[in-house]
DNA sequence: CTCTCGATGCGCT
DNA sequence: GCGCATCGAGAGA
């Protein structure tokens, strides 16, 4: 199956957002392929991004941010949850693309296993949800999304431009105007968005 | 439907 | 110690 190679990520970060929608992240469990249309992504650019986790500077947590695009950036965060990132742009320069929905097509009933969960829009409507039912975790932090034969990303049916809806991120508050940057964008109308769906897009 | 709040581990100041 | 790029239960309307 053919797949999102390198020269795909090493471009702008908003290019890339905007390009993910639509896109099939595959992970493959034990043998299974369980897999998903991306429908909801953010857009996280640089040390002078205030909501961006490398805005305080390299750290071991953030690291895989500078690394080479294409590599996956998993970070832990309130002590339960696990958020997905994709790393874009040239290496040393800290970006990534945070997967925040995704509509299931493969492999649903592990995930209603995993999520404890058996409505469709409650396995993936969200960045820890998706994480859940994919069983994606820090052991996957870093993983090359070219090369891993655990986890990667398929081109799907591109979105066309009226589907896609631009707005603010989501739980960046106290990132001063960093937080007003339309920088999260979504496949208008999916029943898979995550929760905070109230900005229009119109 | 909306809003509030607790859970829970750890990276970083 | 503080503060999370979150989620789901529970209460109220």
């Amino acid at each position: 199956m053919k797949r999102l190679n390198r020269p795909f990520f090493h471009r702008p970060t908003l290019t890339v957002a905007r390009d993910l929608l639509g896109c099939t992240l595959v992970r493959i469990l034990e043998g299974q392929r369980l897999a998903g249309t991306i429908v909801e992504v953010e857009a996280y650019i640089g040390e002078a991004d205030q909501a961006c986790h490398a805005s305080r500077g390299r750290t071991p947590r953030n690291s895989v941010m500078y690394g080479t695009p294409g590599m996956l950036y998993v970070y832990f965060t309130y002590g339960m949850h696990h958020c997905a990132n994709i790393v874009t742009e040239r290496e040393d320069f800290p970006a990534a693309v945070l997967i925040r929905a995704i509509h299931p097509t493969d492999g649903i009933s592990q995930m209603i296993r995993f999520r404890g969960r058996d409505s469709l829009p409650e396995l993936t409507s969200g960045p820890a949800k998706l994480c859940q039912a994919l069983a994606i975790d820090r052991a996957l932090n870093g993983e090359d999304l070219t090369t891993s034969s655990r986890i990667w990303l398929e081109p799907g049916s591109s979105i066309p431009e009226e589907r896609v809806a631009t707005g603010p991120r989501i739980g960046v508050e106290g990132a001063r105007e960093a937080a007003l940057y339309p920088w999260r964008f979504w496949v208008s109308g999916d029943p898979c968005l995550s929760r905070p769906r109230r900005i229009k897009s119109t």
